[in-house]
DNA sequence: TATAAGTCTAAAGTTAACTTTAATGTCAAG
DNA sequence: CTTGACATTAAAGTTAACTTTAGACTTATA
């Protein structure tokens, strides 16, 4: 497939992939003999691959260390603990967001409870006491 | 307390800790008679408050527009419905984490299997395989 | 056949979130 | 009373991850 479909089905404008290109977060794409770049379906999915990637907070830089075409250069041991560290990365980013999560409901909770005689100002100042004392627990 | 203290406290450097005043991530400090910046534990609080938001994935604007200060302009049912979508967007992301972790522990599983006749790159390829279709259920 | 839509490259521009630099002022210790 | 650590400002520089621009070629459509 033409770039332009790529970029439909990947959900990635043109020069992003081209981007990629050049900076080797994609192989040398094959061309036609028009110039043109082709892709294959494993474009596609190491395209989905690197968004996933991306989206739980991994640098581009980070993905292109432990994509499979990377990856398939080093040796057995290195690879799996470059993995499994990646899953610590995750697990720990999966804590903070059960604490923003509950530090975000208890707001929820503070404003549909704020008593009705305080001032806006010593709400907020309350919401901040609130939110910081959650966090220590 | 003096603006280092406050940067050893919070983890920031105190420029960033100037540049979010600039940006009015942090209100105005007080100054001492000398002009130095001077600082309380609610500044502290709001520091750790705002790294904590912008470990989940939230940009410095997004994080200033709930903040307490000015949220406390806004009225009950706009902000209720902003810290709403923020849990949403909490639990789109910890379902994205959840995915990319089996895909971890799954490219884990495929290299420990690996069949010894294989070569790298075809490894590399079913890696790639593997990590897609697992992504699809 | 001309015109629009798609492709190419190289290079410059953009945005967020800082960091660094430079020039200057203040304070605490020996 | 000077030396070194800390403070101030404004402005320029940096890095990641793109986007935009410009100029040229190719292909599909009216």
């Amino acid at each position: 497939m033409n770039i332009s479909e790529l970029s439909k089905q990947s959900g990635l404008t043109t020069p992003t992939i081209r981007y990629y290109e050049q900076i080797k977060l994609l192989p040398k794409a094959k061309r036609k003999s028009n110039g043109y770049r082709e892709y294959s379906e494993d474009d596609l999915k190491q395209l989905f691959l690197i968004q996933q990637a991306q989206q739980v907070g991994f640098s581009l830089t980070e993905i292109k260390a432990f994509l499979p075409s990377n990856a398939a250069n080093w040796d057995h041991d290195t690879l799996i603990s470059i993995l499994e560290s990646k899953i610590k990365d995750i697990e720990e980013l999966e804590q903070k967001l059960a604490t923003s999560k509950q530090n975000l409901k208890m707001m929820i909770f503070a404003i549909n409870n704020k008593p009705d005689e305080i001032t806006c100002a010593e709400n907020a100042n309350r919401l901040l006491n609130l939110y910081y004392e959650n966090d220590k627990n």
